[in-house]
RNA sequence: GGCGACGUAGCUCAGUUGGUCAGAGCAUGCGGCUCAUAUCCGCAGAGUCCGGGGUUCAAGUCCCUGCGUCGCUACCA
């Protein structure tokens, strides 16, 4: 069977600011993708980047005193440095100040200019001194700039542009045949309804009377070209264009992951550029929504620009993820606040999965001193006591859910097998058993499918929870993987934990965070939200 | 103005192609258990699925309309 291949990519951020949640959140899903596609024995490649030209870096350059280049470097290095903080593995980081990348896109607009889909003219409209900017019209507030407060001035000014009306036909077309082409679909009628007007030309240059950070058209010494050809051929420099063995080999799996804000260049102006440059088309777009912040979007003005290494730092990093990935109904906006974090941490978290491993582990300690004692095939059928099907639904559940960035129901499968583990403790009870010698061999069938449905767990929380996954796994005594996972194939079959194994009583995986100042008198009763926000309990990971 | 999304239990939200769809989680109340991170399990809620109209044997689920919230409108995920 030929290998499986995917190519995963985040957008290239651009660095007029620092990282916040929702680029956290791009990446991190990007990369949960990626590590479920591993575990679904696919070879990846996960590329993301920085996006370092045009006006707004060197005005932000000249506010601090600095070259455009340096300032790229600083931001740039930000967002590389939030990678490991959220424990998303890229296969490679681009910047569009690489030289590769300049060179390919050089290449690319070249060959578009030679087949005759680029060409010169001269556009006329209203411009902005101050702004150093053309404005539609629809932006001006009394027919004058907001900034300024001043009327544009009408001006002509000459430059490329790029026949995309050319190809808007074929892409409808395109569309319509490739029905996952953009996911999900709220997205893709979007696009579709978008391309009901006709497309206008776009303009890809910028003459350098007005702009030098960019990359030189290869046809005109005087112009650069700005921000389409420039942004999007990223993801193809980075994987070798034209004859890189990492193109060839998987850049017909790519899909983008970008969120809803940008889908009119990722789906429409790229894969005409691709179209015009006789390069074939990507796979397909995931598309998602925005973060909101207690409840607002996020923005500098009103200040709810969430830091997502803070929260990192606060929370720990497999919770931050899992979160994330929970809360979020991929392409639909979501709200972030704290109480929902600490609020997931301690029902999902803490409570239904931690304590699960913990009840397990600790009555495994406690009944056979930490001796796994096996399954009795006889008891196990006859009692009925095997877990082997709901841990197969859930897996299959999880597959499928996972395939189409279903992330909160991918999640949502394994919660529910947490779920029914906790059930069939219950109903076993396996505390009474203990009582009676006589019942030993049943017991020990019960901790053993308990033990078999951890296991089963931890190698399916491996892309959202990696560390947890792995912590897990070491406590399991299971076998370490190479590859640092296992396959969803090596989950089955039933059984893999060998009787005999000690398996000691574990670590607690996910403290409580306590919302409590002051412990409230009667047990049942719990801490509404409200006076969480501060109060973290001290034995909260912070790491 | 144009385009689009949303409005379902106290809260946060799920609900493929119309027919066990009236749901989940959290919160709340009561009960049970005691292995476990004061955790777990069971039971409970009478929510006009925003209002109105229409299509249909059948509509949160499609169409129209009204109200309300919000997003996008070209280079901030």
């Amino acid at each position: 069977m030929k290998p499986k291949k995917q190519f995963f990519t985040t957008p290239i951020y651009y660095v007029n600011a620092k990282p916040h949640l929702g680029h956290a959140y791009t990446s991190i899903a990007a990369d949960v993708a990626t590590r479920f596609k591993q575990i679904d024995d696919y070879e990846t490649f996960f590329l993301t980047g920085t996006d370092e030209h045009g006006d707004k870096i060197v005005q932000a350059a000249q506010k601090q005193e600095t070259t455009p280049k340096e300032y790229a470097d600083n931001i740039s290095q930000l967002f590389q440095d939030l990678l490991p903080v959220l424990n998303v593995k890229n296969n490679h980081f681009i910047r569009t100040t690489d030289p590769g990348h300049i060179q390919v896109v050089k290449d690319v607009l070249s060959k578009i200019y030679d087949s005759g889909d680029i060409y010169f003219s001269s556009y006329e409209g209203l411009y902005c001194f101050g702004c150093e900017r053309f404005y539609q019209e629809r932006e001006l507030i009394d027919g004058k700039c907001q900034d300024h407060g001043v009327e544009p001035t009408v001006i002509k000014e000459s430059n490329y542009f790029f026949k995309m009306s050319k190809y808007q036909k074929w892409l409808i077309n395109h569309i319509k045949a490739n029905p996952d082409f953009i996911q999900p679909e709220q997205y893709k009628n979007e696009i579709l309804s978008f391309l009901k007007d006709p497309l206008e030309d776009l303009c890809i240059s910028r003459p350098k009377s007005r702009l030098t950070w960019g990359i030189t058209l290869p046809f005109d010494e005087d112009y650069v070209t700005y921000v389409w050809f420039d942004a999007l051929v990223n993801y193809i420099s980075a994987l070798g264009y034209p004859d890189g063995k990492l193109f060839k080999k998987f850049w017909p799996s790519t899909r983008h992951f970008v969120a809803k804000d940008i889908i009119k260049p990722h789906g429409i102006y790229w894969p005409i550029m691709l179209k015009a440059a006789d390069i074939e088309i990507y796979n397909g777009l995931n598309v998602h929504g925005f973060w909101n912040v207690k409840g607002s979007k996020m923005s500098k003005s009103i200040g709810n620009v969430t830091d997502p290494i803070q929260v990192t730092n606060k929370y720990g990093i497999d919770p931050f993820r899992y979160f994330l990935m929970r809360e979020m109904v991929f392409g639909l906006d979501a709200n972030f606040t704290e109480e929902t974090i600490v609020s997931r941490i301690n029902s999902d978290l803490a409570n239904d999965l931690g304590n699960l491993f913990s009840r397990v582990l600790s009555m495994n300690s406690r009944y056979f001193t930490g001796e796994v004692k096996g399954s009795d095939a006889k008891i196990e059928k006859q009692k009925n006591l095997s877990l082997a099907s709901d841990a197969k639904k859930a897996v299959d559940e999880f597959k499928q859910a996972m395939s189409l960035c279903e992330f909160h129901k991918g999640v949502g499968a394994i919660w529910q097998f947490i779920s029914i583990m906790n059930k069939y403790i219950d109903t076993t009870a396996p505390w009474t058993l203990a009582k009676d010698d006589a019942n030993v061999l049943i017991l020990g069938t019960v901790l053993y499918n308990l033990i078999e449905g951890l296991r089963v767990v931890s190698c399916l929380i491996y892309p959202i929870m990696p560390q947890t996954s792995l912590k897990m796994q070491e406590t399991l005594c299971m076998e370490k993987r190479e590859k640092g996972f296992y396959s969803l194939e090596e989950t089955f079959p039933w059984g893999q934990i060998k009787k005999g194994t000690i398996i000691e009583k574990p670590d607690i995986l996910f403290p409580r965070i306590d919302t409590n100042k002051i412990k409230p008198k009667s047990h049942k009763k719990k801490l509404s939200a409200s006076n969480f926000d501060k109060s973290v309990a001290p034995g909260n990971p912070v790491k």
